[in-house]
DNA sequence: AATTTTTAGTGAACGGTGTTTACTTTTTGA
DNA sequence: TCAAAAAGTAAACACCGTTCACTAAAAATT
């Protein structure tokens, strides 16, 4: 019992083989979920695709939910990698704050289906499992972009470019709903700025720009 | 072909009785989507609810989207509704303008699934039918709702409130996707404006406020 | 090396969905 | 009264996620 751990390298080839085979479906997966989002993911067509009965996808994962919540948590990774360029880069904070949100959601933007389904499959899964022991959202990759953002608004008090009566923690969430918002406007109406497919108003691209400096400027303290 | 609308009064006993069945067939729908959601809702529970077969329920709605889009608009019309009680008052423009906005928020808390169903649907209906005789967007409850925020900024405007290079349409759109956000968290994350079911955070009630109050302030101009 | 045990993979089925088709019954209008 | 239109239905179609009983192959144990 105490040599357990060696039985085994860190990996049989068993278990490489196994994890491969599970990559492959994640990434068929992938494929389709981008063009068609996850209703238009079935198990069945999956299964065609890689030459397998539908039943083998569940010797790989146990539901349909499982496989598509590891699909959402890469994407969370994509974003968290994106937010954290900026953060690190060395422009001037009221410049990186805006870049940080507005790159938010441009990455939102790219991949709609794999945000609106981040976002709309969570109350199911959420409200039936609070297994106490769990990993917690403090480390999920949700979390830590969410801290990511905290920080930034700890640092802007910090400097004295947001308001000091600010709770960092609570500015955070309004400022990521402020974002969320435009995403999922973004992803729900495939015109949005424009509220009908055909004429006039500004581009996106200034649209989000527009948007991001407005919830920051919500955020600052005005000295003059 | 002249005097053809003298052939009936203005509504036969047989159209009454059509659209008293077809408002029968929704009352039992709008039960259930207000408890289950749009995914909860089958044409098959539905028609056992009234005691028909399911395909009686193409004789009155020609698909499922169609009867949860007629749910959706009378949802928009309840919001209409409310915020254009809030507009019609006479407290001063700054309390008001934050309650009109928080009042969207508070609705979309009350009614989640109406919420969610009434954006997340958007895509695939809007997408394939760009009829172009259509009854159009500045019609619909949706658009009307828009307009009445679009003419409180302009109202805003105006007083010297919110800043001059504001164009009310653009600005418009940001805040309602700023309030879109928080409703959209709220819909998805139960527990919100906490991350997760247990516990540290303000109320939301309060965080409600603090987010209308922080999307507002982004417009404001600044003279002292 | 032989044998047991575990794992990979499958076909068929269960219960569910929205929708269509062919059919019968009822209601309506001339 | 009688043809035409509308209301209503049972049965089927084509999907869906998931499970079950089963076989074939690989791994582990003796």
């Amino acid at each position: 019992m105490t040599a357990e751990y060696m039985t085994t390298s860190v990996s049989s080839p068993a278990e490489r083989r196994r994890s491969k085979i599970r990559a492959r479906i994640l990434s068929a997966a992938e494929t389709v979920f981008a063009r068609d989002g996850a209703e238009g993911l079935s198990i069945r067509r999956l299964a065609e695709n890689i030459d397998y009965s539908p039943a083998a996808i569940y010797k790989y994962f146990s539901s349909k939910d499982e496989l598509v919540d590891e699909l959402k948590e890469t994407f969370f990774e994509l974003i968290l990698e994106n937010v954290n360029r900026i953060v690190d880069t060395s422009t001037p904070f009221s410049e990186r704050s805006r870049d940080c949100v507005a790159t938010y959601v441009q990455i939102a933007t790219e991949k709609p289906h794999h945000y609106a389904a981040a976002f709309t499959g969570e109350a199911a899964s959420n409200g039936s499992k609070p297994v106490d022991g769990e990993p917690g959202f403090e480390m999920s990759k949700k979390g830590q972009a969410f801290n990511v953002l905290r920080g930034m608004i700890a640092e802007g008090i910090e400097l004295g470019q947001f308001r000091a009566d600010l709770d960092p923690a609570v500015a955070a969430k309004s400022l990521w709903a402020s974002m969320h918002g435009l995403a999922m406007m973004i992803v729900h109406i495939p015109s949005f700025p424009a509220l009908r497919p055909d004429q006039p108003t500004i581009s996106r691209e200034d649209f989000i720009a527009f948007h991001a400096d407005q919830a920051i400027r919500g955020l600052e303290s005005h000295h003059e």
